[in-house]
DNA sequence: AGCGCCGTCTACATGATTGTCAATAGAGCG
DNA sequence: CGCTCTATTGACAATCATGTAGACGGCGCT
């Protein structure tokens, strides 16, 4: 019924993992989980079994389920946002803003990001978010550059296009199938792809202009 | 310790619903529930104990645990749906872009809806959505006022705005006071009405030019 | 008042999940 | 080869949530 590891009494040949390569294994596992079903849902046994380990060896390597959960979000807060960062890094230097566009998406969907965020949003106590943010600085940044070709705006102006574009991307990648289903429109990748153009071009004009 | 229902033996006020009225006190206790915790952390006792009821009395009017959650969620996202729609009837004669969009983020904020549909997200299957749904006809609607004042666009675009419109203030809902503080800004009232503001104006600048 | 329906309760059964513990067994090292 | 260290495990404990069973008791009806 276990497969390999059956309940024979002898002959048990057991892998024994390095304690580093096994905790890391362990928070890909529950990272993975996490995305999928979420913090309330995570099973030990599920995510022992993931990584070919009993549940009681997980909690030998993470202390407690807490633990595990706290030690998965910080790595991937972290990872998001070095992300989002080289997301806008390109920016700055842009070959158009689509592009930008289609980095934080890819970010967003491919790689699961905004279910992350929205479980978190709904599960963590406000507040509990990261505080020293980087984010701040690129939005200046950004500033800066369109600045320097002329047109300046109010430092707001800039930050609500980052505002802009994070929000709807987010909420693209966690209800964008059904949205646009509801619209009638059809729900594919390259509606998503014309979306992420006409947004571009939306924020550009704005840009350009007054 | 239980307050007025002890468990002396005799001399019991019980108090005895009928069926509706217990039902609707259930399934709004619920819905109260599942806008704060989500659909895994719904514990029968805590619903229970907010109507003032014992929990095999919840299971004896709601069957089982998955029908009562099956049950919340179809009645809430009938009410989503029709608080929708009120709003963007109001769009079709609008003072101004704005004040739908203040509808909007009332409905998604104050009212919790954004929550609800982020956990519908994050835990259904794909495809458990509502399929006939009559915001297409709404979007088709304001295509055609679009159209009446000369402008006229391909249908996409005037679709793509109120993805815009539910995607961004979607996700300010979830996310919004985080983000804010990453980028700097003050994460209060007066900051979320300069943005509805602003994105009204990029989206009207947008639907008079080209 | 007596009767019956049914909403409500207490008590219990059942299963799932987290966490503990002592024993087992790889792997490096003398 | 034997010894130590510790990753690993099965068995167990404790808690908790869902669901069941039977008794209790309002409340309407005759």
């Amino acid at each position: 019924m276990h497969g390999v590891r059956s309940s024979k009494v002898k002959a048990m040949k057991r892998r024994r993992l390095t304690s580093e390569d096994a905790k890391e294994a362990i928070l890909a596992a529950t990272e993975k989980r996490l995305r999928a079903v979420g913090p309330d849902a995570l099973r030990l046994q599920e995510i022992a079994a993931d990584v070919g380990l009993s549940h009681p060896t997980v909690l030998h390597h993470v202390g407690n389920r807490e633990a595990l959960v706290a030690a998965v979000v910080a790595r991937a807060m972290e990872a998001l946002e070095t992300e989002l960062l080289a997301c806008f890094a390109n920016a700055l230097e842009p070959p158009t803003l689509v592009t930008t566009m289609n980095d934080v998406d890819d970010v967003m969907r491919r790689r699961g990001q905004a279910r992350l965020v929205a479980w978190l949003a709904l599960t963590q106590a406000p507040g509990t978010v990261n505080r020293s943010s980087r984010l701040g600085d690129v939005a200046a940044a950004l500033h800066a550059a369109r600045g320097l070709r002329g047109k300046d705006a109010p430092l707001e102006d800039t930050a609500f296009g980052v505002v802009l574009t994070a929000t709807s991307l987010f909420g693209l990648a966690l209800v964008g199938p059904g949205l646009l289903e509801m619209l009638g429109l059809p729900a594919d990748e390259a509606t998503m792809q014309r979306y992420r153009e006409w947004l571009s071009a939306l924020l550009t004009k704005h840009a350009e202009l007054g």
